[in-house]
DNA sequence: AGAACATATGTCAAAATATACATATACAAA
DNA sequence: TTTGTATATGTATATTTTGACATATGTTCT
């Protein structure tokens, strides 16, 4: 059982869906924590049918083509729930910025400093739609989700999200900051 | 030209490493922000070799097994620097953490604060490595390094290791707190 | 009528990465 | 003496992930 194996799990663990539907929250939402193309997540899906995690109906649909819909099984609750807290192995991690940051003292400093100007924008506009989506799941809530709801799951990833941009955009203006001086 | 490419680059611009080296490199330290085995670091500086980056020089020895040292060639260090500055790419994130915690609503409480009280400990542990290392570089360089330096990269990517687990352990005291709740 | 786009599902090949296999020297500890 | 550890370099296999190829339906825009 792969780690994407769970991430499907997770999303039809909220309900139905189908592997183009999933395709499409691993692009948008999803995307900030986890990543998977269609190319991906098709075979996975016929991999958890194979274990019996989860199954599928077909639905014939006449303004769209035909598509299959997946549902998790009771043996794939009972995987994903098994996981969930099962101890966590350190992932490597792997970041280009830092990776180049690493170097930042080999080119011209108003090239650098431009770049980290751009990365600052990217990283404030982030921040920005984390900030948007948090407030609309409080107002949805009067506050934050309850921790049985699915909603307060969102809210914690979300939240980080937040403060982890806050934090990159902060270390951002002091490289660019420390750069000019 | 991959990322690997550039992350051996990057270590070979501030010296002379044979693989072993860099191995051990992306096991510790380089590790916050890259990570390689020596599985795919061996075949790597051969394929850097081949495209003429980088140059070998086999030094033998009498107390350990013969060696064989590398070093950034002019062409190499072209290569690095025009990848520096270049545009950075979105790289797909995958954060296991986060993916548990996108489920977290379906475990029981206590043993959920366990598990973050567990990833606390190791994020503050963390924290407390980068804290030291860089009171070591300030202490080295009486404040933060020049610019021009590459302690500075250093000291840069260091500042920010220590303040992303300031904020992750935030965050995860937050989780605890909303769990308990 | 034709083009673009969202929906919908797949496969194939290549690249990147991890795990295991494989070997050899020298030193230190048990 | 044997075991473990650090040094040192590789290969082989499997898994994961990406990017490209491939097809088909229906709607909307020009």
């Amino acid at each position: 059982m792969s780690k994407l194996s769970f991430a499907i799990l997770g999303q039809l663990m909220r309900g139905s869906r189908t592997g183009y539907d999933l395709a499409q929250e691993f692009r948008d939402g999803l995307s900030q924590f986890w990543h998977a193309k269609h190319s991906q997540i098709y075979p996975e899906l016929q991999k958890l049918k194979d274990l019996g995690q989860v199954k599928v109906s077909e639905v014939k649909q006449s303004s769209r083509p035909d598509k299959k819909v997946y549902n998790i099984t009771p043996a794939g609750e009972c995987a994903l729930l098994e996981w969930i807290l099962s101890p966590l192995p350190d992932a490597p991690v792997r970041s280009e910025l830092h990776l180049r940051t690493h170097s930042i003292h080999l080119v011209p400093k108003d090239q650098a400093i431009a770049f980290y100007e751009n990365e600052l924008a990217r990283t404030e506009a982030e921040r920005e739609g984390f900030e948007m989506q948090l407030a609309r799941l409080e107002a949805a809530f009067s506050g934050i989700p309850p921790s049985e709801n699915e909603a307060f799951s969102t809210y914690a990833n979300l939240k980080f999200g937040m403060e982890n941009r806050r934090q990159v955009a902060e270390w951002s203006r002091w490289l660019i900051a420390s750069l000019h001086a």
